[in-house]
DNA sequence: CGGTGCCTTGATTTTCATCAACACCTGTGG
DNA sequence: CCACAGGTGTTGATGAAAATCAAGGCACCG
């Protein structure tokens, strides 16, 4: 198997402050995967043997309850680690990781988490940075889920995934994944109907533009203001 | 100011594996204080200048939205460390923490953060391990939110403050600190009515009694049921 | 003993889930 | 190459759940 190349790690936060010859041995202990739309890295309950890297693509974080009901936590982004149970002292994976495209990982076992955080400098800050970001989006969706009503919630969902995962085309940000109008509806506690309601009324208002699994947004600042944010 | 005792910290978590020395140290850098109920102990969007571990009583974790609405995130026991912003590289603090009976605290300079992170043995791990226990319980309310109905969601938020405070009298549990019907509105995202009258219903059928501001549930298998917990 | 904070209960209205039916696109296998 | 199946998206009709509106009562504090 042909060796990694360092370029992969040196721009991202976690590894940035570390020297060429540490990105090597990281690399020579990596090992890299790739997965195609729709599966699991890793399954919610599953013992936490692997953490990961996402280098390219996007994964949706996905919790189910007892009755079969699934919601969508999270979306992670190129360039950051997730599957990271070890971080917070868990044993086991509390949720499921679900390629939302396909997707080029690179995974270490677990048992190098304690290296990674004592041996390289910034790791450990950086990755509790990532945590943090992470309970503030989990804050946040709290707060829209206790005090929004759906249309807001869903305007604000949106809004997240153009601002984590926008590609600007011409004024317009089209969502780099594809989305169904199921998925929105796990993201934001309601159910597809009202989904495909809100989204059909924003595309006759010219908010948006939808094709089968794809969404691009023309006029953001309207989705703000109906997302509720204080104005 | 009389010295503090050590065995304050010694049978706590994140200082179990330290020396009589160590706890010394920490003891003798900690400020304490002592808040009467309905203190803000600090404020949402400051600079996050101290962490804190609460000795005594129960404090919520609150944030407000942009318009005035509350919800209230968390209840934190006795025990645990809060204000942790900077495990999480945060420099201002996310949400606010009200005294939610009168409590006793301990406080340091964010500066001690990172010598306690590496001279104390365990004191990382365990505190990420809290930390990991309270990205849980996000998980688990947005999961609730998102789909289950008032009732549950009420019946749920009752039996958490149970099981993490309740204190046993003859069987049945008293949550260990005062909530209003306003309270549990704002960790189950309703109305202070819609609560009001679930707990007249539930009442009436000898699940719960309650005086004012005070909850004690006689049968929690019921409430379990009704949480929809599956079964 | 007056006032404020907490709690209750009824009536009305709104929001959104549910039920139901159908249209469309895409890839697949006969 | 066409039929068809499964995933996706739309839209209307109906009903239930819970917010809102409204009013009043009770307990505790100063």
């Amino acid at each position: 198997m042909a060796k990694l190349d360092e370029s992969l790690l040196r721009d991202l936060p976690p590894f940035s402050k570390l020297s060429r010859q540490q990105i090597r041995e990281i690399l020579d202990r990596a090992t890299p995967a790739r997965h195609a739309e729709g599966v699991a890295v890793f399954t919610e309950g599953l013992e936490a043997e692997r953490f990961y890297l996402l280098l390219d693509g996007y994964i949706r974080v996905v919790r189910t309850t007892d009755d079969g009901e699934q919601i969508i936590a999270l979306h992670i982004p190129p360039g950051q680690l997730f599957g990271i149970a070890p971080a917070l002292g868990k044993t086991h994976y509390p949720a499921t990781a679900v390629c939302a495209t396909e997707t080029m990982t690179l995974s270490w076992p677990v048992r190098l988490w304690q290296t990674f955080v004592t041996q390289y400098d910034g790791f450990a800050t950086e990755t509790y940075k990532t945590v943090g970001e992470r309970v503030e989006e989990f804050h946040a969706r709290i707060l829209e889920l206790a005090t929004r009503a759906v249309e807001q919630r869903v305007a604000s969902a949106l809004l997240r995934m153009v601002s984590q995962s926008g590609r600007k085309v011409e004024g317009h940000v089209e969502i780099a994944f594809p989305v169904t109008r199921a998925d929105i509806s796990e993201m934001t506690g309601t159910t597809l109907h009202t989904v495909s309601r809100l989204l059909s009324a924003w595309e006759r208002q010219g908010i948006l533009a939808s094709r089968r699994r794809h969404i691009t947004v023309t006029d953001p600042h309207a989705l703000l203001l109906l997302s509720g944010a204080e104005g």
